[in-house]
DNA sequence: TCAATACCAAACATATTGTTCGATAATAGT
DNA sequence: ACTATTATCGAACAATATGTTTGGTATTGA
């Protein structure tokens, strides 16, 4: 990709998410955008057709960087599952999203997180479908697998939910430890 | 209140539940919700300062309606307690939630049905440390209560989003027994 | 009956959206 | 280093949306 779309690809999310700690989604302008971003009006909608799709796009930037998808493979969060102890796949995205790359806690801590969570749950039903073993034991066998998938990824980003909202002050341990004994 | 501003304001709340079901809020703008409705522009600004606070006030008279807050107490869920099983009340609030009056259904598998279960949400949080003692064998003493509430209100709505999203197939008690034996 | 008030239609200024243009500058490939 | 390509900019543009004001009419509650 052209070094100058990467440029105002990224000043435009620079810009989104420092607005966004500001106001609601719905209260950003395109002008506010691109007068922040610094970037031609042109140019923002020669990358975006609306508003809307700049933020879609925005999400899903953040959560390939989160699950550090290969470019090439059908995305699967593929370098979580290297690691040994039974609940360390959730331990590891604690601790990346405690890591606070690309400001990403600016965008979950901010006025309109709703959005993000609910990008956040619909992708991590994947990962949890994959690490079903780890709580067939607690699933009662009257409830059907979807829900207990939709469960447990509720209890994760509600997990998430909590530690951002009271600002983080558990160690990604102890947040882990409390998502595995809530679900 | 005036009958003719009662008209106007459930006309309005109409249109939009109608146009929810359609598309997004943020796509809905004022000109078609006073189309809809058959009201003049003036009168909407009358009623409502800006779109958001039709939306917000259209959710607080949706859950005023759910939990019937006697009007002049401070708002308590009183007619719930009335039972004698101990998860009556949340089967009461899924039966009512089945009854569909004034077409919550509509609101609670719309597009943006995520604000609406955000306020459910909210609300919630009431209901559900009045219930506490119903939950609290379960409760690990590691976790805060702060916690526990939220993670109890969060598995309510997850249940309630699983269950709309399957075309609601389930009956109320079958459902309240999922959401008993998940959290 | 009457005063209060909610309504409407229409016009209005302002703000926002999304598109188009030619000119300019950065880039990638050779 | 040369060149064709392409991203950007700035500015102007029409179309749409927002929120306000007006004056006149109809409904209401007392």
């Amino acid at each position: 990709m052209d070094r100058r779309q990467r440029k105002t690809r990224e000043a435009i999310f620079s810009a989104l998410i420092e607005l966004l700690s500001e106001k609601t989604f719905s209260q950003i302008t395109v002008e506010e955008i691109i007068k922040r971003a610094d970037v031609g009006r042109a140019t923002f909608y020669a990358h975006f057709e609306t508003k809307d799709f700049l933020l879609k796009a925005l999400c899903e930037a953040l959560f390939d960087h989160i699950f550090e998808a290969q470019p090439g493979e059908p995305k699967e969060p593929l370098h979580l599952f290297d690691c040994d102890a039974p609940d360390s796949v959730f331990l590891h995205l604690f601790q990346h999203l405690q890591k606070n790359d690309n400001n990403i806690l600016a965008l979950l801590s901010c006025h309109d997180n709703e959005l993000f969570l609910r990008y956040f749950k619909t992708n991590l039903i994947r990962l949890v479908k994959s690490q079903r073993a780890l709580f067939e034991s607690r699933r009662s066998p009257e409830l059907p697998e979807s829900f207990w998938d939709a469960h447990i990824s509720a209890t994760f980003v509600e997990t998430l939910r909590f530690w951002i909202d009271g600002g983080m002050k558990e160690t990604p341990e102890q947040i882990t430890r409390y998502f595995m004994l809530a679900v």
